[in-house]
DNA sequence: CTGAAAGCGCTTACAG
DNA sequence: CTGAAAGCGCTTACAG
């Protein structure tokens, strides 16, 4: 910027206006110093700015996903990115891969960098580490799971209702052996699944269910054994109820494998790329992630704003997408 | 930090010192100033540091995707966060959709900001606005499509040679008229997959196609259009080829609403999630995104580590993978 | 082993 | 409409 000045002749503050767009240079100055920075190749820093201005305003936000490669991750990450364009910031993000050492490293490098917010899917039980930012004046919205042991904004699926829904629409086909396909039991969203599952079934008086719950399936290849070991009980499972995404993929597999996927019935958690084109179709509780990334969105950016409101708890819906699989009758015993 | 000097009575120089682990402080000081930190909160300004340091490193790299929920952006997205975490810095990233100003201004934001590198999906017809940032030392690698007008490192697929083993692969089957869907040809590796289309057809005699060619397909909408109207067509192709992920997923849907998908062959560049559960599965010519990300971060890291060498074009082998629908016999017209 | 002074590239709070 | 001085939070290049 030194450089601009002296070249166009002109001061540093007078540089800075023109580049701030400040009103008040006159016509010939702000010519002068636009062709030096063009002959100079001139590009301002942003962390000098930021480090120096009164709002400290970093124009950027930090993102904290499961995994940014997954679907459900990715899509809530483009939201967010859509929602923090229009406000002219950009996104940090990173993934954490349900390690607690990770959110906090990652969390750290961010608050290190000064993004003016996170969005953050939490994996850790223990959020208040973030409790001093919060008080210095960052806003954080969590995603997906709420924050332990700390008060903040959170948007999350209806996961209990929506999966007590997924069961309630296999027993309604006349389903009562329904297995429970879950993942670790510490993440809360599998933990509100289940709950969701055992109303279900509590409500329709089947209290003991009579088929098998799974849980800690980590991965579709996981969720694939699983189902197999399912199936070779006797009785197996006349339905199943997949509470997440890559282990409804480990189901649909299994039931390939054996070649009952229109015998036995399936109902998956979240929606799966395809679904309407395997044979039967996927009968899915479908998440809506690019509504949930804009309203963390659009929830964060309200705080940045000044909004002081307590902190709210918005649930997004879920939605029953018949497609087949959930429609199968029990097959005869 | 000027408090935790206060607090632990030492100097701003030695706190920096304790900050950052240089050696050489006693254990006593050491100690004061990691209890001050501790306890007046201290988070350390990456900024202010990165702004005094001779080497100005950030810490970061930027990320320039076509989209970044799209499957294959986020697979070299993560790829790349992987190997970045291995070297301790962050990544930012955003999404273009093929919007050449967008290309621009978040190129603008992240060298705003000082990122040490960036790995780029280029969408516009000309990188040269680079070339400024390049020559002050800031290292760049192209992803997907080579840069123009600017010289630099890329990693591509092999995007002919791929798609004409697609094609080979329908013509080895008996098949004479294979259709070809593309997307934009302003897309360089649309341009390229349809001269591998051309070659395979011109190798094996057939070189003028019975069948036609279709490009600009931006969406699986629009492919399955497409779709329907090449069936319309007397004589219809006996085979086609969909020279990108969405396509390959519109033609699925159209021959699917026609009952088809047994009757004409389909090979697909690029591979589809659960392409192996469909009937009949889904041959496709696969890329391999995340060998593709880990190269290009690899490359990335080395040039920030100072490698100077000439700019180096990697080719990441495709592979075909037959799963029944590039293996349809021509039906008999 | 420790510290005082200068300065990175900007904006602030003035003054004219 | 324009500019000189101070300072954001750090590290550098010294000196002791």
């Amino acid at each position: 910027m030194r450089d601009v000045a002296a070249l166009s002749g002109v001061s540093l503050k007078t540089v800075s206006r023109v580049i701030n767009r400040e009103p008040g240079v006159s016509p010939e100055l702000t010519l002068r110093v636009t062709r030096a920075i063009e002959q100079l190749d001139f590009r301002p820093n942003l962390a000098a700015s930021s480090l120096r201005r009164i709002d400290g305003r970093t124009a950027s936000i930090g993102v904290i996903l499961e995994d940014i490669a997954n679907p459900y991750s990715a899509a809530v990450h483009r939201a967010v990115e859509d929602v923090a364009r229009g406000h002219g910031l950009i996104v940090l993000a990173g993934s954490v891969d349900e390690d607690p050492d990770r959110e906090r490293r990652l969390a750290a490098a961010f608050i290190a960098r000064r993004v003016e917010g996170m969005v953050v899917v939490p994996t850790g039980e223990d959020q208040s580490y973030l409790a001093i930012e919060q008080r210095a004046g960052m806003s954080i919205v969590f995603v997906d799971r709420p924050p332990m042991h700390l008060d903040a904004d959170v948007v999350v699926s209806d996961d209990r209702d929506g999966a007590a829904a997924g069961v309630r629409h296999l027993i309604s086909a006349g389903h009562r052996r329904i297995a429970f396909l879950g993942d670790l039991t510490s993440i809360r969203t599998a933990q509100e699944r289940f709950l969701g599952y055992t109303d279900a079934l509590e409500t329709a008086g089947l209290a003991v269910s009579q088929a098998r719950a799974v849980h800690g399936l980590r991965s579709s290849e996981l969720a694939m054994v699983a189902t197999l070991d399912l199936l070779d009980e006797t009785p197996p499972p006349t339905a199943i109820f997949a509470s997440q995404n890559l282990i409804t993929i480990g189901v649909l597999r299994a039931l390939r494998a054996r070649q009952l996927e229109r015998r036995i019935a399936l109902v998956g958690f979240d929606d799966v790329p395809l679904a309407d084109l395997l044979v039967p179709g996927v009968t899915v509780v479908a998440q809506d992630p690019a509504r949930i990334g804009q309203l963390a969105a659009t929830t964060l950016f309200g705080r940045i704003a000044g909004d002081r409101g307590p902190a709210a708890r918005h649930v997004v819906a879920t939605t029953l997408i018949p497609r087949g699989s959930g429609e199968i009758a029990p097959a005869e015993v």
